[in-house]
DNA sequence: GCATTAATTCAAGTAAGTTGAGCATTCAAG
DNA sequence: CTTGAATGCTCAACTTACTTGAATTAATGC
């Protein structure tokens, strides 16, 4: 794929001035709502005064909704103000090879829609022709006209661009290799497009609606075919120079004796083959749930024998990147990561075992099996809600 | 050490947008020198008028200067302005165990002061006394006033806060625990100062007057005692949660039938420990360089035998960051840090292994031996010439 | 009740970027 | 050699969006 990823250094105006405001307000709404327009502007630097006349804009355009006055303590009681539950939204695809995942997500983080759909095959002209059925229906499923909706967040699994990494198991889309993304998803959805690897989406969702939402700094551990790692750095997405920051699974690790890529003790592909030796086929989230629920051996085997190898990698994540906490999640079953969690023996040499933690090291990801799709409509609002002085073309 | 890196979200009035662009236009500046008005305002998306009166501005606060007019094609000759090479300046400082390292460095990346001194402690009192009588003789020997220099750059060994990294070859600075550097280092030297690690200064350094001046995301190998990452990730310095990114020294990694810390097998400790098995004591950097031009055998030993753990970690690096380039540098000599780079074997399952590759994956650092105090001063050019929004308290 | 406190609104003021007309200087075509 | 196109730059008027300060509103506490 061929996706540009360079910003240029660009000067602020007074229209960009306004622009980065908003994404502040924005920003702040979210953390603190319900929040009055007095405690913005000292959260922000603002003047009341611009704080006011940006919120009324933005009460104006249904972002924000008022959620009545706050009558506790002296002086004129406030008028609280709340993202708008039902103002505007984000739409979040998936795209992998068989199949496309579609989530309808409000300003406030709130999935309002999903669908999964099987695919003969993801090319580009496939894949085309049910994006915009999935965001029809998603649209009017939630009942919204066309300028309700902020923009799309597209997941896709990486790495981008022409690398030399030949994998194996994993599966790359097909046909994709001269295409832009972001132009051809603009292009058909008729909408502002972010595209993201499925790793980094998962992390955003979980700023968004999730467990991250306290966190500026925070890396994502994502089981999708292999294994992906998200990371938020100060706020920001990290996405290396060029969009392939994250690829976790071909990192080295040691189990018992053994040595091998993380991929080949922790992913769903470890999973299936140590199933597949016990003559166990698995294909979905839910096949998975359900063994576990049996408290299948192998699956408790594996469990074990991937605990380790992944301890290894959150540790060195943990000194690599210095975060606030890891999250697990992906396309395993909820209870499944609480169990691999649980067998976690993380190393002591870490940065990350300070005496004022206020969090555990790892956390479990709360967005569920959806999380990529929502990952992506997440996207799309975290880029409304971060400010940032960037050319808008 | 008490370090607060938080950084409130921020809005944006008139004054701050003119901090703004002010960056934008240095940065424009540094990058693309000597170069005209009309030009930056292309650059920055600025109207010639504003970018005219910001330069005006600098041009008299002697950041600026005019390097004369270029005649070539049609039209009015470009007035092309550069960067002021004596107009302001920033103090670097190292601060190690039993010595300390000063730099004074001008708005071109061009070192105009070095020196090292050794130190019986670095308790803060010592520290202080040394670090204002540094500052003060950086001054004189440049010819410079006070107002010339922009701040100080202080770089220190982290880790920072109370973690439970408890090392045993890495010695911890004394005296630190309860102290805030930045609000320290201020009060004694009287000026705006920032605090980093080695490992980020060494890469910032790079960014300003080496090999990485044309890179937006990069990673840098640091060898000190131990050994540090330094990342640079689409143009910002990424210092984790903490501060305290970039523990790569221990990353597990393998080593023939043995693993262990990457900082056992790749590090001065390392070299240190095989050579004293050979009966060789080495103290300084000039008794590994002699060690080296003899080719003395444990010396050679010892790259080879740090080489293929360090291929692995840099393959990871590649990985996790997506760099443009991989740096490696430190208190090692340039020929040794040469053969090192040249008997690494990368690994090919890297997404750094692309095919429009324009720069080898691993390079050098060309600020030798006194990097990190370059570095400390680095970081305060980085920081007048990096466009941000942040509250100036 | 009445002073105090705090949020909000209104109107005027200000900083900084933008726009458009005009000037300066060079190259190139006639 | 003259003239016109191209490009950089300056001046003055204009616009946007934030700030400031005074006035207003609605609670609390004595």
């Amino acid at each position: 794929m061929k996706l540009d990823r360079s910003r240029p250094i660009i000067g602020s105006n007074a229209e960009r001035t306004r622009f980065h405001n908003r994404q502040v307000i924005l920003a702040l709404v979210r953390r603190h709502q319900p929040v009055g327009r007095a405690a913005i502007a000292r959260l922000s630097g603002l003047s009341i005064q611009a704080v006011s006349n940006i919120i009324a804009e933005l009460t104006e355009q249904s972002f924000l909704s008022v959620a009545g006055r706050n009558v506790k303590g002296r002086g004129l009681p406030v008028i609280q103000y709340t993202l708008n539950r039902d103002g505007v939204f984000a739409l979040g695809l998936e795209v992998r090879p068989n199949a496309m995942f579609a989530a309808l997500v409000n300003l406030a983080g709130e999935t309002r829609f999903t669908k999964r759909i099987s695919l003969p095959s993801s090319t580009p002209a496939v894949v085309a022709d049910h994006a915009l059925n999935l965001k029809a229906e998603a649209l009017q499923h939630a009942g919204l006209q066309g300028p309700q909706l902020l923009g799309a967040g597209v997941v896709m699994p990486g790495p981008f661009g022409q690398i030399g990494l030949d994998d194996d198991g994993r599966s790359e889309l097909e046909g994709w290799d001269d295409i832009d993304p972001v132009a051809f998803f603009e292009e058909v959805l008729g909408t502002a497009v972010v595209v993201e690897n499925d790793a980094t989406g998962a992390a955003v969702a979980e700023r968004i609606g999730g467990v991250a939402q306290d966190l500026k700094s925070y890396c994502y551990i994502y089981f999708g075919a292999g294994l992906g790692l998200g990371v938020v750095a100060d706020g920001e997405v990290m996405r290396g120079a060029y969009g392939n920051a994250g690829e976790i699974g071909h990192v080295i690790v040691q189990s018992g004796q053994t040595h091998g890529r993380l991929e080949n003790f922790a992913s769903r592909i470890a999973i299936r083959d140590q199933l597949a030796s016990a003559g166990l086929t698995v294909e979905t989230v839910e096949d998975l749930d359900r063994l576990h629920k049996q408290a299948n051996v192998p699956l408790l085997d594996w469990i074990q024998s991937a605990a380790p190898p992944l301890s290894q990698a959150i540790g060195m994540v943990e000194n690599l990147f210095d975060p606030e906490a890891v999250i697990l999640g992906g396309a395993l079953p909820d209870a499944l990561l609480d169990d691999l969690i649980a067998a976690l023996d993380l190393p002591d040499a870490s940065v990350s075992r300070r005496q004022d933690r206020r969090l555990p090291r790892v956390l479990r990801g709360a967005s569920g099996r959806m999380t990529a799709a929502l990952g992506g409509a997440a996207l799309v609002i975290h880029d409304v809600s971060t400010p940032r002085i960037v050319a808008h073309s």
